[in-house]
DNA sequence: TCTGACTTTATTGTTAACAATCCTGTCAAC
DNA sequence: GTTGACAGGATTGTTAACAATAAAGTCAGA
């Protein structure tokens, strides 16, 4: 036995990949618009792209299913899920009960550290919007959401938040407007101005105000978008 | 072949169990306190409670798992969870940041058939109270909260309900003082009249209110569940 | 050429056997 | 009597083969 035969606890940063690695790496690659609404994920193409057994793959897209990401069909396989217009109001109702209190939480909870990072996380947002690199910045525009959320330290509400944030970039796939960005950094940027100074209750306005701006620059109308109603298109007159 | 050879779609109401109907069967026995936390999930066990195949069962595990109503121990199996006070707080957090606005939204939204059914509720929850059917009357307190986040039709914020109900019952059996209600039914009582009044802010801050007596009623002091520091303990004096 | 049934193929879903790990009970040694 | 190691049993984790379903392609017939 060359190795050391105990172990104290499981390695956290083992090299054998989880489940929840591939989870993460999907919600990723979703965020970022590289795997648009309605994708197949096939699995054996999965088993290859991260190099497990079946099973693994198996157990992470039941995982991304609970969570809305993926829809699994059943003999039919799993595919990018394709919010309707139905669930992208609720997705944006549930952001705009949860950020509010998060920005007033998190403003409340940073530290000088945490506000340097968001600094810097602004940086790099706006490097990338002038850098050309999309998918960078639409990445870095949803991560400013989950930074806030993990800055409020509050475990329930950042997984929700990833959910969510994740949910939203499909939701802007399919009824934004093809050439609006996702979030206007400026938006972020007076955020972190209230939290310089301390300003909870403008935190808290502002992330309402910025939810609200990005809803509006969708297009949620009443188009019945999923199940299409051929009766009504069909019925006389 | 008798049987019809075609079949339109999936029976929904078929005779099939799926893994959904498994947790939603444990969530409720865990809301009800059957359950306790520590609790071992055997697969065995369960594959012959449910009557289905160990695959069901892991899968079924595995989403309990994601919504941290269970907690999975590598090679040593699966145990209702014990959240720690911190995760009491962030739970509780949670609930206050929610559940004020799912009151609202659910006034705002409620049908007269909606009120009738949860005037039928409180009946209910009343004569459960007073007929000594501790888990019936559990249950209710619990199920009061969903049929809100349900009247408030939104789906996202009705699966985070679920969730925050069923783990609230966890940390009641855990911080709760063992004689104490989980939830008084006056509190709720009062709700009801907020929308019979249709006085959405009256609900909200009503429900506000309710949360804040119950966290309050359990003992989340700093006594550091879970991992013991055995250091401090044995420290010198 | 187009329609419809049939065959083929690929993918998913399930089962069962196997491997690995952990817990329990036993036993010897100090 | 307590501690440590060891063996047995039970439970979990993984793999691979098999079954079932759905999609795609083929072919005959009109």
């Amino acid at each position: 036995m060359p190795v050391a035969p105990y172990r104290i606890d499981e390695t956290p940063s083992g090299d054998e990949i989880v489940e929840e690695d591939i989870v993460e790496r999907i919600f990723e690659a979703v965020v970022e618009q590289r795997l648009p609404p309605g994708t197949k994920l096939s699995e054996s193409a999965l088993c290859k792209a991260f190099g497990v057994g079946r099973m693994r793959i198996r157990h992470s897209l039941l995982l991304l299913s609970s969570r809305e990401v993926v829809e699994l069909h059943a003999n039919r396989g799993a595919y990018v899920a394709s919010p309707t217009a139905k669930q992208a109001r609720e997705v944006f109702e549930a952001r705009m009960t949860l950020e509010p209190t998060i920005a007033r939480l998190a403003l409340e909870r940073a530290t000088e550290a945490d506000i340097a990072k968001l600094s810097a996380h602004l940086k790099m947002e706006h490097d990338a919007h002038h850098h050309e690199s999309r998918h960078e910045a639409i990445r870095l525009s949803g991560q400013f959401h989950i930074l806030l959320a993990q800055i409020a330290s509050n475990g329930v509400m950042l997984r929700m938040m990833k959910e969510l944030v994740t949910r939203t970039s499909l939701i802007i796939g399919i009824f934004g407007a093809p050439s609006v960005a996702n979030c206007r950094d400026d938006d972020h940027e007076r955020i972190l101005d209230a939290f310089k100074a301390r300003d909870g209750q403008a935190a808290a306005d502002l992330m309402a105000q910025h939810l609200r701006e990005i809803e509006g620059s969708l297009d949620l109308g009443n188009k019945n978008s999923g199940a299409i109603d051929l009766v009504s298109i069909f019925s006389k007159k």
